[in-house]
RNA sequence: GGUCUGUUCAUCUAAGGGUUAGGAUUCAAGAUUUUCAUUCUUGCCAUAGGGGUUCGAAUCCCCUACAGACUACCA
């Protein structure tokens, strides 16, 4: 590879649903690293197999992404002079290039149908073996090995199927010193002879990686574990084309785990436990299933690229939070571990909380505005701002600032039965109908003018502090949460104070 | 089954032959908050097992166990 050729790398995901959460984190390890040396992401969608297409999931890649802050140089909505960046875009290219590698001698036409290739399948098993399309028995198949050119010819101009399979070499061991994993090697006789060009007319995954990867210049290819086993293929390919001195440097990241059970993370794994796979929430326009998205349930992006920067990779310090910016400054290959990792969902609660309150009052409103526009709240923004500073240190995620605060915008529709008969006991409403009395004669309405008189009120009717503050705090929230008293009085107003005294002492029987 | 890869507290991880094996999350206890949450302090908890190599092994080698990926005209 050359020497100061610009860094450029992919991700190359394909359009057959949502991005999930493993799909991400290579995404923004791609970035990451390319960014930490000043190179070029991007985006170029592998949708080669037309029968698994669905219809959104471009669009909603390029969002998922553009929330999570992972900016793209080139791809199909950016152009770039690569482009085309969609593989079904690109189709007329590949033939010529399976052409080449048939004409090279390095693959060939194979005939053989489906049904047959299932028949093999099923046979071998049948007698306890398997059966793989390869040197051993490629020699006994429908191929353009084993015919005469006439005979194979005739079946090509007569528009009989046929794929295009690589002929893999026998007994040759493949290195590869990956950078995530050091050195690797396979011996080709383990290897089958794969299929690069389908009946269809299009390129499989393999040769319109590798053909793409070239063409677009890109000097790393960092991608999930799942390709390592397809990595000699891949080398084979470049020294077949004669690209092995620009060939990519691999680097193959581990997988992540569910968060409890057996296997790598998966769709169902977020219903089950509670916490979205999705950035974005998605709704399967097939089934018409609907998933969560992080989005949606109140995370913040960076709090969640934050998290995933730290599935697989550290820093090699203490240092847990990171900005984008922080991280593409610390991220290099060699921090990223080799063995998978669970996913946890407590730790990305964490992460939310620490970044909530980081975020200033401002932009968390404005990020809380949909939540609230959902209940039919309609208050000034600065009202907002003002509610999302008090309540913002207790909420996890923004969508429980409604939960620690909802009482700001509209008074509580019922009380918490364990707190009434913990204080609401005989006399207590008395109690509090004096309170509302007093409230009436406070001067300036506001938190700090408040809290003086109102304790002296209270010293002198000899009460129980604890008493009143709590059951107080029932009349005005419904419950024993939320921030200082004074507070919740001065932004609900004096009168609206009154008038959620007098409504508790109405409605709330006594308890015994 | 075959090939490849991996294995440090429950979880994410640090320690690239010499540390009481460190940090974070979770959990527990205490403090603060006349509420709740936060915050702070403290505590609990790990080198998969067995063999080597070495004065000395989490670290290097071998075996076993376990885990994962791949094994499609899917990516």
């Amino acid at each position: 590879m050359e020497n100061n050729a610009k860094i450029r790398v992919r991700f190359a995901p394909s359009p057959t649903g949502p991005l999930h959460i493993g799909g991400l984190r290579t995404a923004l390890f791609n970035y990451l690293f390319t960014k930490h040396n000043g190179g070029d992401f991007l985006l170029r969608i592998e949708d080669t197999d037309q029968s698994r297409y669905v219809p959104g999931a471009e669009e909603y890649i390029m969002e998922a992404l553009g929330w999570c802050g992972i900016g793209i140089d080139e791809g199909p909505r950016e152009g770039g002079i690569h482009a085309p960046y969609r593989q079904s875009e690109r189709k007329a290219l590949y033939a010529a290039y399976a052409r080449q590698l048939i004409d090279s001698g390095h693959a060939y036409y194979a005939f053989d149908t489906p049904e047959e290739l299932d028949a093999l399948r099923t046979n071998a098993e049948a007698h306890g073996g398997t059966f793989t399309y390869d040197n051993s028995t490629r020699v006994g198949l429908k191929n353009s090995l084993t015919m005469i050119e006439s005979e194979w010819q005739k079946l090509l101009d007569a528009g009989v199927h046929y794929v295009v399979r690589f002929k893999m070499p026998e007994n040759r061991v493949v290195e590869e010193m990956d950078l995530v994993r050091g050195h690797v090697q396979f011996n080709t006789d383990q290897l089958d002879d794969k299929v690069l060009f389908k009946s269809d007319g299009m390129p499989t995954y393999h040769l319109a990686n590798v053909v793409d990867d070239h063409l677009m210049e890109i000097t790393h290819v960092i991608r999930g574990e799942e390709w390592l086993p397809s990595v000699p293929l891949h080398i084979l390919l470049y020294e077949a084309f004669g690209w092995k001195a620009t060939m990519p440097q691999f680097a193959h990241l581990p997988l992540i785990l569910k968060p409890v059970g057996k296997g790598k993370l998966s769709k169902r794994d977020g219903d089950q436990l509670g916490f979205p796979v999705f950035p974005l929430a998605w709704k399967d326009p097939a089934t018409g299933e609907i998933y969560r998205g992080y989005r949606e349930d109140g995370y913040l992006p960076d709090g969640l690229i934050n998290m995933l920067s730290l599935l697989g990779w550290n820093p090699g310090t203490e240092q847990e939070i990171f900005s984008m910016e922080q991280l593409i400054g610390s991220f290099t290959l060699d921090r990223v571990g080799k063995s998978g990792s669970r996913f946890d969902p407590e730790k990305t609660r964490w992460f939310n909380h620490q970044y909530l309150i980081r975020h200033s009052d401002d932009e968390l409103a404005r990020s809380f505005g949909p939540f609230l526009e959902a209940k039919g709240i309609d208050v000034p923004f600065e009202l907002v701002v003002r509610v999302t500073g008090l309540v913002k240190e207790r909420c996890h995620f923004v969508n429980e600032i409604w939960e620690q605060g909802f009482f700001f915008f509209k008074a509580p529709e019922s009380y918490d039965e364990k707190i009434v008969s913990k204080r609401w006991k005989e006399g207590v409403p008395g109690m509090m109908a004096e309170i509302a009395g007093f409230f009436g004669t406070v001067g300036i309405w506001k938190a700090g003018d408040i809290k003086e008189p109102f304790s002296q009120f209270v010293t002198e009717n000899g009460w129980n502090f604890g008493t009143i503050m709590n059951s107080l705090r029932l009349c005005l929230v419904g419950g024993s949460f939320g921030p200082d008293i004074f507070e919740i009085c001065e932004i609900i107003g004096r009168e609206e104070t009154v008038a959620r005294i007098d409504r508790a002492v109405k409605i709330i029987p006594v308890a015994l």
